[in-house]
Parts: structure tokens; C-alpha cells; sequence
RNA sequence: GGCCCCGUCGUCUAGCGGCCUAGGACGUCAGGUUCUCAUCCUGAAAAUCGUGGGUUCAAAUCCCACCGGGGUCACCA
């Protein structure tokens, strides 16, 4: 039974990152019906962020990551579990007491070596390199280092998935399997995601925070599909997956062992791609918190025409702004325009063809004509279809801005 | 600096010794559809596979060195 956990600190919301270091070993355990465990590791109390617990649970519920089941490391601080493997530690000359902090006695010239399952490579250390770590400080709490092999090991976890920053400190860890004679999960290290502009880690940048995406206008399932292939591709190379999509086709094989740039534009490719899947009423839906006035006629109008749910704001505004900005426009069009349109009856087909014969009538070169309207009527170069506007505005509104 | 990881089009990647004159996607450019913009369709440019040595009849694929990038060296995770 594959048992995969996801354990961030609470120290601040959700960034990219995190949320690949969710959905991976979420698919991993759930692609062989296993369990997922969701770790609060909230072992340093002054780097506690208020509500980063109950915001990060709220995000990853968006996004469908459910978890089997919850543990919060401070309350089985409580329990003593920390303590208790602290003093086994001690007792068998594995650690010792270091002015109120327990720390680990690195053993001389041995050296340690896993494989690591993601990088799918031996890896080893010389214990010369390693100095005494804490294990438990004097607070009574323990360290990421503790902790992690201690709960890893109570909870039955078979698979650790972790950032590549952990790397470095996974000698001490294989140490302390050793010493308290458990058995060893598999271990693999994620990629670190890169910014395109600093070059640098995008931990901790606004512009990488899942949140923000969200309030952006960024589909869950867009995000989602974005950060799945942020490190992992399937050999086929298909591009769309959802969620369930994925749990199928992971393959540990797959994963990606350089550290990937985060490609905005591919993110934005993807949105556009979700939003024209969903149906009309479900846009509606998702669009009302952007521009609340928006009616259902206009969404297969401006569906084609976004690639952000907040897009839609400066598409479709004009429709509810009266007056609408003025532009300067063609007057000498706007006036034989108004004599036509105000005799046809108010539909799609004859609005077209009173327009169409005015511009063969008088010869007006369709592009101008058309554009001098559009500035007239929606207050802009970018708009959705005209005539499909115009029906929406209905006659009197249109006439009106027409006359302006 | 020590230790560790990585290195294929601008970006994400396929590729696991011959099928590679290196494939796909995003982006870019050109054309088509069209009242704008987009969507959609078609096509193009784009990686001497970081560099230099090997091994082999044959290397992007194996080995070595170098260079470059990243991570980490806390009573933070």
C-alpha cells in the first residue's frame, strides 16, 4: 500500500512550488489507491504565519487534493513522541545532551547511501562531512530532521517526496533510520522550480502564489495541468491532463531531473484552453465575481476572446458603461448608419444586411466603416462581434450611443 | 569554498547505442477564415544535443575532464 504525504510549514501560503509538491505525491499514492497524508510541520512557534494552516487546507481543497488523513507535528509535541525517540536516541549513545538541545552523534568514516527514486540514482556521503545536528532543541521541540523520520515512520509512509533543497540533509536522516532500527521509505527529491527574471527559486515570490493565480483569474484546472508538467512529462508527450487524468499516467519515470523555469505563457495557453471547455452557464458563473452585471448572451461572445476569467472586465464592460467614453470617430459614417438601422427590425440577419447594403450603396470601405462604428458603439478597437453586440445593447441603447 | 544534484530549440520536454538530416507543446513569424481582437486551420524559423577528450563499425544516448547552472552547509523548515 503506497502511503505519500505532503508536510509543509505553515510560514506562508501556497506558492507553485508547494502545490507540485502536493499534486505528485497525491497522484503517487492515489494512482495505486493508497493514501495521502496531509503533515502540518509547525515545529518552530516564531515562524508560526496566522491562518496559513486553514489557507493552505482551503487551497489544496480547490484544487481536489483531498487528504486521508491529518496530523499537526506541535500536538504530538504534546504526546512526546519527539521526546521519547530524543531520549531512545540517547540512551544508546546515538545522541547526547547539549546544553538543553539533543543532538546526533555523527558517526566517524562511515558513509551512507540511498537511491533515490525521482533522480534514480545511488547517492552517498562520507559521515566526515556531516557535524551534530539538533535533533530536539531546548524548547522541547524537534527539528525538520527528527521529526520527519519520526512521523515518516508513524505513519506509514512509503514514499517521500520532497524538494530538492532536502538533499543535503538526507545523510542524517538515513543515519537516524539506522539508529532506531526502522525501515526506510523510498526517498526522492523534486526539482526546484525556477524564476524566469531572477534566475532564482520561486519560493516565496508574489508572483508564483497560488492564490494570486487564483484571484487573477486563473482556472484551478489550469493551474493544476501548468504544474504538473513543471517536472514531469509522460513519454507519449500529451500536454492535457486533469487531475484524475494524471493519477493514471504517473510514472515515477517520468520525473524531470533539472530544475524547470516557470513558463507564464504556457500557463496562460492552458487557462484560455479551460476556459473555452467550460460550458456557457458554467463561465457565467466563474465570471460574475470579475464583471457582476454579465448576462449569458455575452459569454459566447467574449468565451474565445480571454485568457484570464478577469479578462473579461475590459471586454465586456462597455456593455453596462453609460455613457461610454467617446472616441473620436467618422462621423460622416455614423449619420447614414443611424438612417439605416432605425427602420430594420432587431435582429442578427437584418442588422447585417442593412449594413452590408449601406456600405455597397455609398461605397464605404467596409474595414473604416466598420471599425468607426465599433469605436462609436463599444468605445474601443477590441471588442467582441459587432452585431452580436448590438443585439445585446437592443436598439434604443445602440442607436443612442450611435448619435453621440 | 566543502559536499551534493543537474546540463537537448527562447521556454517545458521526447529520446535510454543504429529507426535522429533530433520529435512534440508553448511562444515567435507567415498565410487562410474574418467588421476589430481572439478562436480555429495551414506552414515556417528555431537545439553542430554545454565544451573537449575517449570507448564503439556506430553516441544526444556509455566513460573521463573541464565549463556552466542550482541546492545546501542554523536550537528554520
Amino acid at each position: 500500500m503506497v502511503r505519500t504525504r505532503f508536510a509543509p510549514s505553515p510560514t506562508g501560503f501556497l506558492h507553485v512550488g508547494g502545490l507540485r509538491s502536493a499534486v505528485y505525491p497525491y497522484a503517487l499514492a492515489k494512482h495505486s489507491g493508497g493514501q495521502f497524508i496531509l503533515r502540518i510541520e509547525d515545529t518552530d512557534q516564531k515562524r508560526q504565519v496566522k491562518g496559513a494552516v486553514a489557507s493552505l487546507q482551503q487551497t489544496l481543497k480547490v484544487f481536489g487534493l483531498d487528504w486521508d488523513e491529518l496530523h499537526i507535528q506541535s500536538q504530538r509535541v504534546k504526546q512526546g513522541v519527539y521526546q521519547k525517540t530524543a531520549d531512545l536516541l540517547v540512551a544508546s549513545g546515538h545522541a547526547y545532551l547539549d546544553e538543553g538541545a539533543v543532538r546526533i552523534k555523527i558517526p566517524a568514516g562511515e558513509e551512507v547511501s540511498y537511491h533515490d527514486f525521482v533522480l534514480d540514482k545511488d547517492i552517498s556521503w562520507k559521515t566526515d562531512i556531516l557535524t551534530d545536528m539538533v535533533l530536539l532543541k531546548s524548547d522541547g521541540f524537534p527539528t525538520y530532521h527528527l521529526a520527519v523520520v519520526v512521523d515518516d515512520h508513524a505513519m506509514g509512509i512509503t514514499h517521500v517526496l520532497r524538494g530538492h533543497d532536502w538533499l543535503p540533509s538526507t545523510p542524517i536522516h538515513l543515519l537516524l533510520y539506522q539508529f532506531l532500527g526502522y525501515d526506510r521509505p523510498e526517498i526522492g527529491h523534486l526539482t526546484d522550480i525556477m524564476d524566469p527574471a531572477s534566475g532564482k527559486l520561486s519560493k516565496r515570490k508574489g508572483s508564483a502564489s497560488v492564490n494570486e493565480l487564483l484571484a487573477n483569474g486563473y482556472l484551478p484546472e489550469a493551474i493544476l495541468n501548468f504544474v504538473i508538467l513543471l517536472g514531469w512529462a509522460p513519454k507519449d508527450n500529451r500536454e492535457l491532463f486533469t487531475l484524475s487524468e494524471f493519477i493514471e499516467h504517473i510514472d515515477p519515470a517520468g520525473f524531470q531531473k533539472s530544475n524547470p523555469v516557470l513558463n507564464k505563457a504556457k500557463l496562460d495557453w492552458f487557462n484560455g484552453h479551460y476556459i473555452r471547455q467550460k460550458s456557457d452557464t458554467e463561465l457565467l458563473q466563474l465570471i460574475k465575481p470579475y464583471l457582476p452585471e454579465v448576462t449569458l448572451p455575452i459569454i459566447p461572445l467574449i468565451k474565445d476572446r480571454i485568457t484570464t476569467l478577469a479578462d473579461a472586465t475590459s471586454l465586456a464592460s462597455f456593455f453596462f458603461i453609460r455613457p461610454i467614453p467617446s472616441y473620436p470617430t467618422d462621423k460622416s459614417y455614423l449619420v447614414t448608419t443611424l438612417e439605416a438601422l432605425s427602420t430594420v427590425s432587431w435582429s442578427k440577419a437584418a442588422i447585417e444586411a442593412a449594413l452590408s447594403n449601406l456600405c455597397a450603396a455609398r461605397g464605404f470601405p467596409r474595414g473604416d466603416f466598420f471599425m468607426s462604428l465599433r469605436l462609436a458603439i463599444c468605445g474601443s478597437k477590441i471588442t467582441p462581434p459587432l452585431t452580436e453586440s448590438m443585439l445585446i445593447l437592443g436598439k434604443d441603447e445602440t442607436l443612442a450611443r450611435i448619435k453621440l
